[in-house]
DNA sequence: GAGGATTTGTACCAATCAGTACAAGTTGTA
DNA sequence: TACAACTTGTACTGATTGGTACAAATCCTC
C-alpha cells in the first residue's frame, strides 16, 4: 500500500483526467480507481456521494482554476493588453495548447447539462462578465459584451476544431488570431 | 405492430436524436428501440453491426444534410453575400436556433473521436474549404481560410456557450455576429 | 506498542448492458 | 389465399455496473 499521502485534493485532478478522456457517464469505477491509483473503498471514503460528487468536485476544482488564474487577472489593475494577452496564453496553456478538452464545455453540451447547470453557467457567465468589465474598462471597445461572448465561444470552438482536425495546431492558431483581434478591436478609438 | 414503412432512413434522423441527448456510449439499446418504436430484432435487422453502425449512420446522415445545404451552397454561383447568409440561416435552423448540438462535434470531444476520425475531420475539413473557397473567389477576404475557421469554430462554440448558459438567444446573436462580420471582411477592399 | 485512521479489495446486491438466436406474429404482395 | 419479408420481444450469454458492507491489512501518531 503507497504511503498515505492522498488527500481528497490530490484525487480530483486525476478525476478531470478520466472524465476528460472517457466522459462522465462512461467512465466507470474499475477505470477511476485505476486512473487513480485508489482502491474503491478510498474513493467513497473520499468521496461518499459517488461519482456524482467527483464531478462536483472537479467542477469546483477546474472553476477555481479559472477564478484565480483567468478572471482574476482580467479584473486586475494591469494594463489592458497585458490582461487579455495573459488570459490568451494563460488558456493555450490550460488547455495544453488543444490537446486537453474543457470539461465544462463537454458538460455543458451533455446529459450532465442540467445536473450542474448552476455551475456551469456560472462558469461561462463569470467568464464572459470579467472579460467583459476589463473591456469597458479599457474605454474603447464598442459591444464589449458582444465582444466577450465571441471570444469565449471561439475558444470552445477551437477546441472542437482542433480535435475534429486532428490538428491541435488549428486550436493555437485560432487563439492567436482572436487575440489580435481583441487586442485591435479594444485599442480602437 | 405499425405499418411497415419504415426504412433504414427513417429511422436515422430518430437515431441521431438519441445520441444528442443521451451520448453515445450512454445510449442503450432500450432506450434506442423506445425512441425510434422499434423491436430490438429490427434494430438489428437494420443495422447488423450494433450500435457502432447506426452511429455511423447517423454521421452519414449528417454529412449529407451539411453537404447538400452548407457545403454545395457555398460553392454554387450566386452572389456571395447571399451565399454566407444562406449558410448562417440554414444553419440556425438546422442547430433549432442553439438547441439542437452538434454531435460530429460533440463526438470530436468524446471517445467517439478516435473510432470516427475520418469522416469527423472530413466533416469540418469540408466546411472549412467550402467557406474558404468562397471567400477567395470573392476576392476581397485577407487570410480566407483563417477566417473559415474563426467562423465555423466560432459556430461551435456558440453552441456551447448557448448551452451552458442556458440560453439559446446567446447561440443565435452570436450567430448572427459572424455573419455580419465575415459579410463585412469579405466586401473589404 | 497501542490504537485510531486510512486503505484495500472482495462479496454481495440489484440492475443493466450489447449482442445472439429465434419462434411466433404480422404485413404486404402476387 | 399463400408465402416471403418484416417485426417482435423473450431467453440467453457473458460481462459489467454503481453502490454497500466490511474484515483484514497497513499506516501514522503519540
Amino acid at each position: 500500500m503507497p504511503k498515505l499521502i492522498a488527500t481528497r485534493a490530490d484525487v480530483v485532478p486525476l478525476l478531470a483526467e478520466v472524465f476528460r478522456t472517457r466522459g462522465f457517464s462512461a467512465a466507470s469505477l474499475s477505470e477511476i480507481t485505476e486512473a487513480t491509483g485508489l482502491g474503491k473503498g478510498s474513493l467513497y471514503n473520499f468521496f461518499p456521494g459517488g461519482k456524482d460528487e467527483m464531478a462536483q468536485a472537479v467542477l469546483d476544482d477546474v472553476e477555481s482554476w479559472f477564478q484565480g488564474e483567468i478572471f482574476a487577472p482580467l479584473r486586475s489593475a494591469r494594463p489592458l493588453g497585458e490582461r487579455l494577452s495573459l488570459m490568451f496564453s494563460n488558456v493555450i496553456e490550460y488547455f495544453a495548447s488543444g490537446r486537453r478538452i474543457c470539461l465544462v464545455g463537454v458538460f455543458a453540451l451533455g446529459m450532465e447539462r442540467d445536473r450542474f447547470e448552476d455551475q456551469i453557467r456560472s462558469f461561462f457567465a463569470d467568464w464572459i462578465q470579467a472579460l467583459r468589465l476589463a473591456l469597458e474598462e479599457g474605454g474603447n471597445s464598442e459591444q464589449p459584451r458582444e465582444l466577450a461572448e465571441e471570444v469565449v465561444s471561439g475558444i470552445q470552438g477551437a477546441l472542437i476544431l482542433g480535435r475534429g482536425l486532428n490538428d491541435p495546431n488549428r486550436f493555437v492558431a485560432i487563439l492567436h488570431r482572436l487575440e489580435d483581434r481583441l487586442l485591435k478591436e479594444s485599442a480602437l478609438r
